[in-house]
DNA sequence: AGTATTATTGCAAATAATTCGCAATAAATC
DNA sequence: GATTTATTGCGAATTATTTGCAATAATACT
């Protein structure tokens, strides 16, 4: 569990995170809740999933558009995604890592472009 | 080449995207230009950046910084990057596509994770 | 159960990156 | 050199994210 208290607003921050079966934005997540009666500040939403990363239980997902998308990391549940240029539309792409660049073309999309980064420590800071 | 007019600012851009070694922000190409006596507004170099990236002559490269980088796309240098979790230093992944998952743990990077992401056009938008 | 401790929240204001409107400027054309 | 209009500079607006601080509530301790 993230910090030390399991609270309210986090149940609820799960709860968002859970239903949702694309990566979703911190906002998504503000409005989902912002109808089911259980209001959470904003800044809440944030500084919670700042925690959350830092404790390894969600995912950030960048795809360019001017902000950050977050989903649950689960057990033997890694994998990619595949961004719409055009309508956004946001797929899993849950594959044999060795094999995905050979594999992605024979989905249904139509890939344009892939972006592959990684991130660790460089020889000098580890 | 971009636009329809071939102006100092854009040369300017150019100029200075070609001078990094690694993928700089918008803010960087501005500052490296304030000394150059060559001053550029930041908004025309955002705007600049929007074109070269429509026209394909840059890459946008992402690293959760909050911010975004860019490079030039040259001939035959299609690569990844390497991004220091800790100090933020850049280094380029260059090799063979396949084996790429495979080659990156041999380097003296300390991966941590990674991200692939695709982009394109999904069916409803081809 | 009541009290104490302090992590967490809400709120409003601050930052930081990026975008936009519009008048002034300058590259290309005539 | 005059004309056309793409491009720029400037300042203001927008948007995502962060931060300070006092109020609140989750847990620990009588
Ligand atoms: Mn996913
Ligand atoms: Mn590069
Ligand atoms: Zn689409
Ligand atoms: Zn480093």
């Amino acid at each position: 569990m993230i910090g030390q208290r399991y609270t309210k607003t986090r149940k609820n921050i799960f709860k968002a995170l859970s239903n949702s079966k694309k990566p979703i934005t911190a906002q998504e997540i503000f409005n989902s809740l912002k109808n089911n009666d259980e209001k959470i500040n904003l800044a809440s939403i944030y500084r919670n999933l700042d925690l959350m990363e830092k404790s390894d239980l969600i995912s950030v997902i960048l795809f360019g558009e001017g902000k950050k998308r977050f989903e649950l990391k689960e057990e033997n549940s890694h994998h990619h995604h595949f961004f719409c240029e055009n309508c956004g539309d946001i797929e899993d792409i849950k594959m044999n890592e060795d094999k995905i660049l050979a594999n992605i073309k024979k989905t249904k999309f139509l890939i344009k472009e892939h972006k592959l980064e990684f991130f660790g420590l460089c020889p000098d800071c580890q």
